[in-house]
RNA sequence: GGGGACGUGGUGGAAUUGGUAGACACGCUGGAUUUAGGAUCCAGUGCCUCGCGGCGUGAGAGUUCAAGUCUCUCCGUCCCCACCA
């Protein structure tokens, strides 16, 4: 009995196929123009040095079915994988332990790629990307310099080269409002004739207002301890997503990327995305296009006017006073000589505060002492400082409304201000019952004024800000940069990539330069010193989807011929983490590659599914407090007792195993245990995020030891709708590998292999159709939960009736082939007695017969409580004689009803109808 | 404060998208068979009732021949963003 045919040996079959396909390249794949192309693409992973836990494969094992089911419909499919591989966490273990960053990150890449093979995806090894390979940041920098060497004309919402400006500028002067520039823009227009006398070198200091990469000096979120400025999406409450250390604001001259100038494209692209209504609501937010009005307020002593922006112009009424920034550049003007004492003090103590949780803020301010023109009104209203302002979000100035806006409430409360209630009454906009029309209004009053201040302005404004473009750190694409008398330029593309060099220390310099600094000879081959920042984290994960087109080309980021057949992603899996950062950076690039005719499409990816986050369920044993005695968790109420977190390794069928856990820690050895009622003993379950301090961790290679790839690929599907979060439990992993086993035995009879070549019965057949209709709708709609259990239903049928026939059997492997490729390779090379290679390169997905479908379940006629029910397919756009001759003329009608007599018919619109007969 | 998602048995979750609610799985109960296998097989399992039958998708209303699904109100849960004028 030892050698049954009918033992599913996971082990050795999920061993021999993996090894096949590698041996003969199964998933490679090139450009194929007489097939169809699908690309399917998971977030490339950074590879930490912990490894993956059983959380992180859910979408690889998701995109992986994607790419199998495509496959085996026919498609060329695109699927390939990389790393992200510049990053903090590598550079800090240097900075530790001096080990190279590169070898850190290899290492861990190595152990990444071995856990992700013995899963059996599907990826093109060949295409493998790592972000830190000079052959892969090579084009990194080069199109930073194509950023660099351009700048976005607001008419054409289109990058152009900064050579065309160049000539604008020499035709018409500076002066041109389509081309984008900051936000606050200090730089005087010139005339035509004043441009051209500029030198060059003033003419380059110039442009650098109006490239996509460009450097200015801002206020940056600075975290001392890491030595580096921090991205938003890097920090939250006030310290470092990384490490968890404080962030302050300082002034540093910085690269930015151009961001805002994309931001109408960015945000009317979300449209033609098929992405999640979630996802393109938080792009939206972050995006945040309003609609409002730039509104001029004299100084009442001197000739400036102080500009705000606000989307509630119908509320001017109410202003009892003007709020500036900090920052803002007129602070100093309007403080009269009495306030300066008080204004300067504030002023420090809010430049060095700390990045507060954000909503636990104190009202803070301070009285400039000057005072502004109520432009309607004439009254003179009171001019504050207050860090409440923001000074990156308009222009840093506001009309404070405080009977109608929340802040300026708690402001004007907190500094005893006048509130106008009701201040619509007596101005013209009593009449006016809509915001909008008041707001019109608004404007053409401020237009007809005869003030000698500025007319308003419409305005649109948005949220998001120019991406910070640097980091003070080694491990990160040098930037292709050199400065002659502090102006810098790009290297010449010839010679990229700029190599990262080694450094004896990953610190910062004494003098408080980024590491690069360090290096030897840091310069151009002229003597002109190099730039020694690098660039941020999301820099490498921006095109990597497209250099997975033609990962190997030495001349190009990818070769036009590659990009148009591949386009762009059709399938692109991760975690909505990433929904501000590298969704919109990775958008924004892709963009600019495409005005540079490169990318062949306006968006990188059109379908978008963000996998839940797996939590652990963690197992907390009771014991008694003082004492070595544990109490069963439904009999804790009596006790005073203590939670203790247990290995979840440690429980079989649900259930503490006991002598396991006297076993694991020598404090337990003696510990006695008061179990309940039915003898067991109860730990407390609670789910939580998966961590190694609460033991409720499994890495993939655990269940992979104790059931297999195929089991861990099911399982992990079958937990639940694929975009919700969910526990992970140990107990529940048998009935999916129950599954498994039942449907190897389902081509066995006493242990021998026992498949015949009957043809299938009708009933049979509605079975296999109505199967691959439900796997192959479910899987289309990315439900593979459901198609899982819609392959065990029917074995399940398969397994009580005996039924082991080949035309069944055959399609129903295919059917589960995306879902376990290892056992489906096998029982398919049997079945067709291996005389074929591979089910992935020949195999075709099973198609079902609608019209089988439709006339044997959809229409078929169910009893319900002694009523007959069924519905007959018409025309229902004729009049009722028409629909019911249809019905006495219908084929079915008379084999269904035999003589019954209907009691009640009812035409559903458009649809169908539904026949009621008593019994 | 703003936005999004959701609420179905003891549990995870299905429901041809408006058409037999609870598929499939876990767990549990009983039984069969076998013991070295990560066993297997059969029956049962929403609630109330001995049964007939009745009631059931967070609560209440509405639309409809028909509502878990659509609309409104309320209750509750989770997530994201947030001094954005």
């Amino acid at each position: 009995m030892k050698d049954r045919h009918d033992i599913y040996d996971f082990a050795a079959i999920e061993s021999k196929w993996q090894k096949w396909w590698q041996d003969h390249e199964v998933y490679k794949v090139d450009i194929d123009p007489h097939k169809p192309k699908y690309y399917t693409l998971d977030m490339f992973p950074y590879p930490s040095g912990a490894g993956l836990h059983v959380g992180h494969p859910l979408g690889f094992i998701a995109s992986d079915i994607i790419a199998r089911y495509k496959t085996l419909q026919g498609y060329n499919v695109l699927h390939p994988m990389g790393f992200d591989a510049f990053g903090l966490p590598a550079e800090q273990y240097a900075i530790e332990t001096g080990q190279h960053p590169a070898i850190t990150t290899k290492n861990n890449i190595e152990r990444y790629k071995k856990q992700l093979k013995r899963m059996g995806l599907s990826y093109d090894w060949s295409r493998e990307i790592r972000t830190c390979d000079s052959s892969y940041y090579h084009w990194t920098q080069w199109a930073f310099i194509g950023l660099f060497q351009h700048w976005f004309d607001k008419k054409l919402q289109k990058a152009r080269p900064i050579e065309e400006l160049k000539e604008l500028f020499a035709r018409h002067g500076t002066h041109l409002s389509y081309a984008a520039t900051h936000s606050h823009d200090k730089t005087p227009s010139l005339s035509a004739d004043e441009w051209q006398k500029l030198n060059s070198e003033e003419q380059d200091r110039y442009l650098l207002n109006y490239r996509l990469a460009y450097q200015e000096e801002a206020s940056v979120n600075w975290c001392e301890a890491l030595g580096t400025v921090l991205a938003n999406d890097e920090i939250q409450d006030g310290l470092s997503v990384r490490g968890g250390h404080p962030v302050t604001q300082k002034n540093m001259k910085q690269w930015k990327l151009r961001i805002t100038a994309y931001a109408e494209r960015l945000l009317s692209g979300l449209d033609s995305l098929d992405w999640s209504e979630s996802m393109k609501t938080v792009q939206r937010n972050w995006i945040g296009k309003s609609h409002g009005m730039d509104i001029h307020f004299p100084l009442s002593t001197s000739s400036h006017s102080i500009q705000i922006y606000t989307t509630r112009a119908d509320t001017i009424y109410g202003v009892t006073f003007l709020v500036l920034a900090p920052e803002h550049p007129l602070v100093k003007v309007v403080t009269t000589h009495e306030q300066k004492a008080s204004v300067e003090k504030y002023l420090n103590r809010t430049a060095q505060k700390l990045e507060a949780p954000h909503g636990t803020q104190n009202t803070t301010g301070v009285l400039s002492g000057s005072f502004a023109i109520h432009p309607l009104t004439g009254h003179k209203i009171p001019i504050w400082i207050s860090d409440y302002v923001l000074m990156d979000y308009g222009h840093g100035a506001i009309m404070a409304v405080p009977a109608d806006d929340e802040r300026d409430r708690k402001f004007a409360q907190c500094f005893n201000l006048p509130i106008i209630e009701n201040h619509t009454v007596g101005t013209p906009l009593e009449s006016c019952s809509h915001t909008q029309e008041a707001i019109e209004k608004i404007y053409t009053i401020l237009t007809n004024t005869d003030s000698t201040t500025s007319k308003p302005k419409r305005r649109i404004n948005y949220k998001i800000k120019d991406a910070i473009f640097a980091r003070q750190r080694y491990w990160g694409e040098p930037i292709p940069i050199y400065y002659k008398n502090h102006i810098p330029y790009p290297l010449p593309l010839k010679d990229l990539p700029l190599l990262l060099p080694d450094i004896d220390s990953y610190h910062p310099t004494p003098q408080g330069d980024p590491p690069l600094a360090r290096a030897d000879h840091w310069t151009n081959k002229h003597g002109h010193p190099l730039e020694t920042n690098t660039m941020p984290g999301f820099a490498g994960s921006s095109a990597y989807f497209l250099r997975y087109c033609d990962p190997h080309n030495t001349h190009a980021l990818a070769s036009k011929e590659a990009l148009s057949y591949w386009q762009n992603v059709d399938l692109y899996i991760g975690g909505s983490e990433h929904a501000t950062g590298h969704l919109i950076y990775a958008r924004f690039w892709h963009m600019f590659l495409h005005d540079i005719d490169l990318a062949p499409t306006q968006e990188p990816f059109q379908k978008m599914i963000n996998q839940g986050m797996i939590l652990g369920t963690s197992q907390y044993a009771h014991r008694s407090k003082g004492t070595n005695t544990f109490i069963s968790y439904d009999l804790t109420r009596s006790h005073d007792t203590q939670r203790i977190p247990v290995d979840i390794r440690l429980f079989r069928q649900g259930h503490l195993d006991i002598e396991a856990f006297k076993a694991w820690r020598s404090e337990y050895a003696t510990a006695t245990f008061q179990c309940n009622n039915n003898g067991h003993f109860l730990c407390e379950e609670v789910v939580e995020k998966m961590s190694k301090s609460l033991f409720n961790t499994m890495s993939p290679d655990e269940v992979i030891d104790d059931y297999g790839a195929d089991t861990l690929r099911l399982y992990e599907m079958f937990l639940g709708p694929i975009e919700q979060t969910k526990p992970w439990s140990v107990t529940k992993i048998e009935g999916v590998h129950r599954f498994l086993k039942r449907f190897w035995r389902l081509f066995f009879r006493q242990g021998e292999w026992h498949v015949s070549d009957e043809e299938l019965t009708d009933k049979e057949l509605t079975l296999l159709h109505k199967t691959i209709y439900e796997v192959r709708r479910s899987t289309e709609n990315y439900q593979f939960n459901t198609a899982i259990s819609a392959m065990m239903s029917v074995t399940n049928i398969l397994t009580r009736q005996e039924i082991r026939k080949y035309h069944i059997l055959k399609p129903l492997t295919i059917l589960l082939a995306p879902y376990a490729p290892h056992i489906a390779e096998e029982l398919y090379a049997r079945l067709e007695s291996t005389k074929v290679p591979s089910l992935f390169k020949h195999g075709k997905l099973p198609d079902y017969n609608e019209d089988f479908l439709l006339n044997n379940t959809w229409n078929a006629p169910v009893a319900i409580n002694g009523k007959v029910k069924f519905t007959l397919p018409l025309q229902l756009d004729e009049n009722k004689e028409s629909i019911q001759k249809q019905i006495q003329q219908h084929e079915k009608f008379h084999h269904i009803l035999k003589g019954k007599a209907i009691t009640k018919w009812i035409i559903i619109p458009n649809k169908m109808i539904n026949i009621v007969t008593k019994k």
